[in-house]
DNA sequence: CGATGACTTCAG
DNA sequence: TGAAGTCATCGA
């Protein structure tokens, strides 16, 4: 009887494929080897041995091993293989994904030598024009260890850039700088405030096994100190510990600050590493080095053999969910990843998420709260500024604009949160009401004035800007709405001596990096910030004591049901930005309707209350928390096409605790000249709703479907439209 | 006529 | 997914 294995490939398939052992070849499961598939070969990995063949198919025979022990261990496995159930999606791909890129090529296990760049002297022989050049080398001069390609380019620098440099001899190659740090650089561990000593021996500490608790700590209370503190006392010396942060927190001020007090022990994973950094990190992880790996969503996926601790920070975050292919969210996956390695998990927020409350509720999770900020600061009064029947300037109200200039001539700093980014949301004429549209997306096109255009933020598309309405020539053509650079403009307008610096994704893009601006805001003097979301984000501005939110109402009446949570945690944390030092902070809140519950419970200055306010709401409609969720989600060339595969999986999906809604058009039904339709299913049983789905997948599976139609289910979706 | 491209099929 | 095979169309 001829030994089988049934191996996993990197392909969008939901299934695997049966291959012959060949005599004395071990296997584990998790184990990388190289098959015969088609007529090339390819990397795959071991999902299960001695499995029964299929009649009917003659096997082919594993070509060999990649290496002799599996890829990945048991419990990153077996983490991956229920997140494939749960997520629904293809196993293969799934596995894949904990991989680092060569090693998904098939290229072998070796740690890989990860060239940096240095630059060298005589910058005089760059000719004059060569601007970008010269702003090259002087951002390598500021990195004198050297900066590897990845980060040159994500920085903003061209390869062409890098290769000219090269050829004036004004850069050079070296090896990467060692890990020379010691390995506890600093014996004494962060000091604790009472209330934070306090929060920190109340959490689950490791090797009792596995719990989830959740660390509400309000803005500014210190919570990194927290994890800091918690790991210097309680993580053994041979013990790997992962940190999850949201993208936008791993900022090199967040890494420095863990290795301040653990040194060379602290490794990152995120998406500006190159391919040779993946595969060391990696490899320092299968290898069960003592790391304390601080990483974004895909870091959960890690091939750890010695886990004894996960923090998840942020762990309301939305940008833990994966928006697109495998769609698992980091968080989630880490409560289960704790579970596995039988290790406790710590989420920390302030402004934790719905479900995380309702975890705590149903005793899932242990609370542990930590209701006071750090140091001198208080935390900041939000005061609702209603804005009905008060005149506008770009979006300030008088009274608005009046808080910022008490604060400027105090000496202070003020944050003005915009919800969006461009110039002015809607190009509109007065004299024949046209707007402006993407002609592939069923959308507006937004105003750019910094550069002259008119660019759909759902697809790349973008058209120069006009002066006149492109139907009927009148010259009554003008912006509608609120953007960051219109805010920016008015500021600049209003408060000639004072810097005013933008922070969205149109100028960090361009600037390089969100940290020399933070570095100039941080230096103290009078600035007005503006900016969207990625203000709000975990970010220390000690100079800030006014934060002014320019408009509220978006998310109070939106079809998106978790809009309103969003909208909460948003100001909660934007209002965080005021008062972090010894100033205490403003918070003003534009709105139309400073009567709404739920912003006067939110002016009331506690996020507990407002919480259970909203879950409420949830449990009025049925909605997640209170039940599970999924989307199937369908698009193509015609609206008829995507509605009509859905129409076709409502009826197999029926079932008596189940209940479906549509299909319907997405919000915004077209994107990309694609249109796009959903079925929303809800189960009070998420084993049932799972194994509907399933079953659905394996119908469609069989199914022919017409060309250039694609479908997809989210589970847990983050995004309802 | 071959070349090109759009589209379908199939993988153990 | 991606490589290979099928089929229709195009320009000279």
């Amino acid at each position: 009887m001829p030994r089988t294995a049934r191996i996993a490939l990197n392909r969008p398939l939901r299934r695997l494929f049966d291959y012959r052992v060949p005599d004395g070849m071990d296997l584990a499961c998790g184990q990388r080897v190289t098959v015969p598939f088609g007529r090339a070969s390819a990397t795959g990995l071991v999902a299960a041995l001695g499995t029964p063949p299929p009649e009917g198919i003659t096997l082919k025979t594993i070509q060999s091993t990649c290496e002799d022990w599996p890829a990945l261990p048991p419990e990153t496995f077996q983490l991956l293989s229920w997140a494939a159930n749960y997520y629904q999606h293809p196993l293969g791909e799934c596995l894949f994904t904990a991989l680092p890129p060569a090693l998904r090529r098939g290229q072998p296990a070796k740690e890989k030598a990860d060239p940096h760049w240095v630059a060298l002297a005589g910058e005089e022989l760059l000719p004059a024009n060569a601007t970008k050049q010269r702003a090259l080398l002087a951002w390598l001069r500021r990195h004198s260890s050297g900066a590897a390609t990845r980060q040159i380019t994500q920085a903003g620098f061209s390869h062409a850039q890098i290769r000219a440099l090269k050829e004036r001899h004004l850069i050079e190659e070296t090896d990467p700088p060692k890990a020379d740090k010691p390995c506890v650089p600093n014996i004494d561990g962060p000091h604790l405030s009472e209330a934070q000593t306090k929060a920190a021996r109340e959490l689950a500490k490791p090797g009792n096994g596995f719990s989830t608790t959740l660390l509400y700590g309000i803005t500014g209370s210190g919570k990194t100190e927290i994890y800091l503190d918690y790991l210097k006392q309680y993580l053994d010396a041979s013990a790997q510990a992962l940190v999850l942060v949201p993208e936008i927190n791993l900022t090199p001020q967040t890494v420095a600050r863990f290795e301040r007090y653990f040194g060379g022990r602290i490794a990152v994973w995120h998406s500006a590493l190159n391919d040779a950094q993946r595969l060391n990190a990696w490899l320092k992880v299968r290898n069960g080095e003592p790391v304390i790996l601080i990483g974004t969503r895909s870091a959960v996926l890690l091939p750890f053999t010695q886990l004894k601790t996960i923090i998840v920070d942020e762990e309301h975050d939305s940008s833990y969910k994966q928006g697109e292919g495998f769609r698992y969210s980091g968080r989630d996956t880490a409560v289960y990843r704790g579970f596995l390695n039988n290790c406790p998990v710590i989420l920390g927020s302030a402004t934790p998420s719905l479900e995380s409350i309702h975890n705590v509720q149903a005793a899932k999770y242990q609370l542990v709260k930590l209701e006071e900020r750090a140091g001198k600061s208080r935390p900041p009064q939000i005061k609702l500024l209603d804005i009905r029947s008060r005149p506008l300037q770009a979006g300030f109200s008088r009274p608005a604009l009046d808080a910022v200039r008490r604060t400027l001539e105090n000496g202070q700093q003020a944050l003005v949160y915009v919800n969006r980014r461009g110039f002015a949301p809607v190009m509109m004429c007065f004299d024949c009401g046209h707007m402006v549209e993407c002609p592939r997306c069923d959308t507006r096109l937004t105003f750019h004035r910094r550069d002259r255009a008119m660019r759909c933020h759902h697809c790349d598309y973008q058209v120069a800007a006009r002066e006149i309405c492109p139907k009927c020539d009148s010259d009554a053509f003008r912006p509608v709405g609120q953007g960051t650079e219109r805010a920016e403009d008015y500021l600049a307008e209003q408060f000639p001596d004072t810097p005013i610096v933008r922070v969205d994704r149109d100028s960090t893009q361009r600037k390089g990096s969100i940290q020399s601006i933070l570095k100039q805001v941080n230096s103290g003097a009078p600035c007005i910030l503006v900016g969207t979301q990625m203000l709000a984000k975990g970010h220390d501005f000690p100079k800030v004591t006014l934060v002014l939110v320019i408009n509220a109402d978006g998310g109070l009446f939106s079809v998106d049901f978790r809009a309103p949570e969003q909208l909460i945690q948003t100001l909660i944390q934007v209002s965080g930005r005021a008062g972090r030092g010894e100033l205490a902070g403003e918070v003003l809140v534009q709105t139309c309707h400073s009567d709404h519950p739920l912003l006067q419970s939110l002016a009331r200055g506690h996020y507990l209350p407002v919480a259970d306010q909203l879950l409420e709401e949830r449990k009025t409609g049925a909605l997640p928390p209170f039940r599970a969720m999924a989307i199937f989600r369908a698009e193509a060339d015609t609206m008829a096409k995507s509605l009509q595969i859905l129409d076709q999986i409502k009826p197999l999906a029926r079932h008596d605790r189940l209940e479906m809604w549509g299909p319907l058009p997405a919000l915004i039904a077209r994107r990309a000249d694609r249109h796009r339709a959903q079925l929303v299913l809800l189960s009070d049983n998420r084993k049932h709703l799972s194994s509907i789905l399933a079953g659905l997948c394996q119908a469609l599976d069989e199914t022919r479907l017409p060309r250039g139609l694609k479908w997809m289910i989210d589970v847990d979706p983050q995004e309802t439209g």
